[in-house]
DNA sequence: TAGTTCACCTGAAAGC
DNA sequence: TGCTTTCAGGTGAACT
C-alpha cells in the first residue's frame, strides 16, 4: 500500500470487532499512504491527509494482495481474480490496480482512522517493542517492580511489553525456566535493580519471538512449533527434564508449563 | 489504583 | 450421520 493512492474502499459488512463510522470509507477513498509501520500488534498506514488508518488482525484475520497482472479466472466478476470469499469484510482498490483485502473469519479485528496529531490511546499506552534496543532488563524490572500479579498475566499486559500474546507468554517462561504463577515482582530486588532470571527473561522473549518470525508461525498449525503450548500431557521437551507439561487457567486464558523444570 | 472477569465471534473439535 | 456444546484467542469495558 505505500506510495498507492486508495481509489475505493468497499465495507462489505457494517462492523468488525466494533462498527465503522457511516464516513470510514470516504475518508480513506482518494488518499495516498504514504508509509506503512507495525506498532506491537498494530499496523499503521499514515495518509496524506495526516490522518491515519489502525489495524489489527485480531486472531485470525489477513490481508492478501491481488494484482492487475494475475492470471484471469473464467467467469469471475471481481477484477477477473479471485473472487471475493465468505470473510472478506474490507477491500481497498488501489490507483495502480491493485486490491487489498481484509479477511477476518472471527471478526476480532480492528480499524480505525485517527486524526492528524492524535495518537490512539491504544497505540500511546502500549510498552517497549521487545526486539528493540529499549527493551531490556532494566526497563522491565521498571515494569514489574512492586507488580502482584503472576508473571504470565504482567507479560500478556501490552503496557508491560508490546506484542506478545497468549503463545509466546508460556513459550518464553518455559524458555526462562520461569513458572507462570510466579508473583511479578519476585524478579526485582528490593534496590529495583533486575534479577538474573530476568535477565534471562528478556534474552528468551527475543529468542522466541524471532524464531517465530523466522518460522511465520501463526497461532495454529505444526503442532512440533511450540515448545509447550498445546502440549498437555505431554513429556518436557527441555533436555534431561523428567517434566509432565501441565495445563491451568489464568485470567481465563490457558497457560501451558513444566511444573518441574519452571521455578 | 491494581487486578480480575467477562463479552465479543466463529470454525474446529468433541460429545451425544 | 447430524446436531449441539465447548473451546480458543486479543482487547477493552465492567467489576471487585
Amino acid at each position: 500500500m505505500a506510495g498507492e493512492r486508495i481509489e475505493r474502499v468497499e465495507l462489505r459488512r457494517p462492523d468488525l470487532r466494533a462498527p465503522f463510522p457511516s464516513d470510514f470509507a470516504t475518508r480513506l477513498e482518494g488518499q495516498t499512504v504514504h508509509r506503512v509501520m507495525r506498532r506491537a500488534k498494530y499496523l499503521l498506514a499514515e495518509l496524506s491527509s495526516g490522518e491515519t488508518l489502525l489495524m489489527h488482525l485480531g486472531m485470525s484475520g489477513s490481508f492478501r494482495i491481488e494484482r492487475p497482472n494475475a492470471r484471469e479466472v473464467p467467469g469471475d466478476f471481481h477484477y477477473g481474480r479471485g473472487a471475493l470469499e465468505r470473510h472478506d469484510h474490507v477491500t481497498f482498490d488501489l490507483a495502480s490496480g491493485s486490491r487489498v483485502i481484509f479477511n477476518d473469519p472471527r471478526r476480532f479485528g480492528h480499524m480505525a482512522l485517527v486524526e492528524r496529531g492524535i495518537v490512539d490511546p491504544a497505540v500511546s499506552a502500549l510498552g517497549p517493542e521487545p526486539l528493540s534496543r529499549r527493551f531490556d532488563a532494566h526497563v522491565l524490572a521498571g515494569a514489574l517492580r512492586g507488580k502482584k500479579t503472576s508473571l504470565k498475566a504482567a507479560l500478556s499486559d501490552q503496557a508491560v511489553v508490546a506484542g506478545l500474546g497468549n503463545i509466546y507468554v508460556c513459550e518464553a517462561l518455559h524458555a526462562a525456566r520461569l513458572s507462570p504463577t510466579r508473583i511479578a515482582g519476585t524478579l526485582v530486588a528490593r534496590n529495583g535493580e533486575p534479577r538474573g532470571s530476568l535477565t534471562t527473561l528478556v534474552a528468551a522473549i527475543r529468542q522466541v519471538l524471532q524464531a517465530a518470525i523466522r518460522r511465520q508461525a501463526r497461532y495454529r498449525g505444526d503442532d512440533d512449533r511450540f515448545r509447550v503450548y498445546d502440549r498437555e500431557g505431554d513429556r518436557c521437551l527441555r533436555h534431561g527434564c523428567p517434566g509432565t507439561i501441565r495445563r491451568i487457567v489464568q485470567g481465563g486464558r490457558s497457560t501451558f508449563y513444566c511444573p518441574v523444570c519452571q521455578k
